[in-house]
DNA sequence: TGTACATCAGTGAACGCGCGTTCACTGATGTAC
DNA sequence: TGTACATCAGTGAACGCGCGTTCACTGATGTAC
């Protein structure tokens, strides 16, 4: 007899968050419907419910999701290029390279940046979720700044830079380097743009 | 007798630009219905069917609207720029002082792009749109790689890069700068970044 | 090992509201003769 | 100058569909004794 198995919730959820993140990157939020998520995943809309309070309590994990895998991701990177070599600078090399070579080996044009798609339509969202927002961008000045001052203690800057500043350039080049290679259809833009932040960061703190 | 005075169409078409563009900035394009439009305006809905079709209709004519601003306020800032100087390399540097400066003269924080708000939703538009999109993309590329190359000649680059990926990368810190700057809830970042972006451009073709 | 109860992961049906769109009509202004 | 017709810039009412949300219920699995 062909009895009903039941799913892991967890699992359902995961498969309910992997389809909307994709929907919320090409349609917007408001954009993305309940009922094509549950048809997605096969399951019923009091299913959805089961999982999610709200419409909003979507939006909230999905942003959530994507800070904590974005962090992993980081944390992989700079631990892979650290352990090539002791030096600061060259780790941080290092790690924009790997970075760059992740980007140039996506099959298909990045899929975007939940902090940018949240960021244009944040009036739809409560103020914790903006928070997480911010929260987000804040943390990836802070990591890259932290890297930036130690490299600064190292190697003296060839010229007067705000570390912070060049922290946020690093956050700003993937974000416009999405939307630039998204718009015009070319998926080699954003690893381009890393390898060009690359040597500005290089030309920072050595000569040549 | 209180008569009913007739407006003009285009001043209220422009009205529904305006409130629209705003509204899309901040709750993406599915987020903005007609209704809230039309209010703002004081039309009926019928009234807003008389000047755009349908909804699509107003997605390109904001896109549109939106490309044209931007040909036209850089055209006057490269301008301002060139009058002050002969030099391309110096015209430029002035360009973008300047245009930080616009950026830092907003009373408040950056209302955002329209062609990043597009990308982030590019399946709620016709192939159409995203073509504008695009062509709006590569018109930006076009008008800063034409500039870089004309400077390249003139100031042998002191590392070799590509111009067309620095003339992106103006456009792409422009890009990210937004999102960063309204993430974070801080007007200067965008400035910064500018400004940032100036000093390495500086670097790439002079010594000091 | 069997039974009772709790929890997990949903189902099914109904709700009303707001959405984009259509259609017939209108009143003020512009143009031709 | 007067009249007829055309165009402009809308109004008002109705349409149905899809949206997010609620509520009572269910069947499989886990846990205590």
């Amino acid at each position: 007899m062909a009895e009903l198995q039941r799913r892991k919730g967890s699992e359902t959820r995961n498969q309910i968050l992997s389809f909307a993140e994709t929907a919320v990157l090409e349609k917007g939020f408001a954009g993305t419907s309940i009922d094509e998520l549950i048809a997605a995943v096969g399951i019923t809309k009091s299913g959805f419910f089961y999982h999610f309070k709200d419409k909003n309590a979507l939006a909230k994990a999905l942003l959530q999701h994507y800070l904590d895998r974005e962090e992993a991701i980081f944390d992989e990177l700079f631990e892979r290029a650290d352990d090539l070599n002791d030096d600061p600078l060259h780790g941080f090399l290092v790690f924009l390279k790997l970075f760059a070579e992740v980007l140039a080996d996506l099959p298909e044009t990045h899929p975007g940046c939940l902090v940018s798609a949240f960021c244009y339509q944040d009036q739809l969202f409560n103020r914790e979720i903006r928070e997480l927002n911010a929260a987000g961008v804040l943390r990836w000045r802070e990591r890259f700044n932290d890297r930036l001052e130690l490299i600064a203690r190292h190697y003296p800057p060839k010229m007067e830079i705000e570390m912070s500043e060049l922290a946020d350039m690093v956050s700003g080049i993937v974000e416009g380097g999405i939307v630039i290679s998204r718009s015009v259809r070319d998926k080699d833009v954003l690893p381009q743009q890393v390898l060009l932040l690359r040597r500005f960061v290089r030309r920072v703190f050595l000569d040549s």
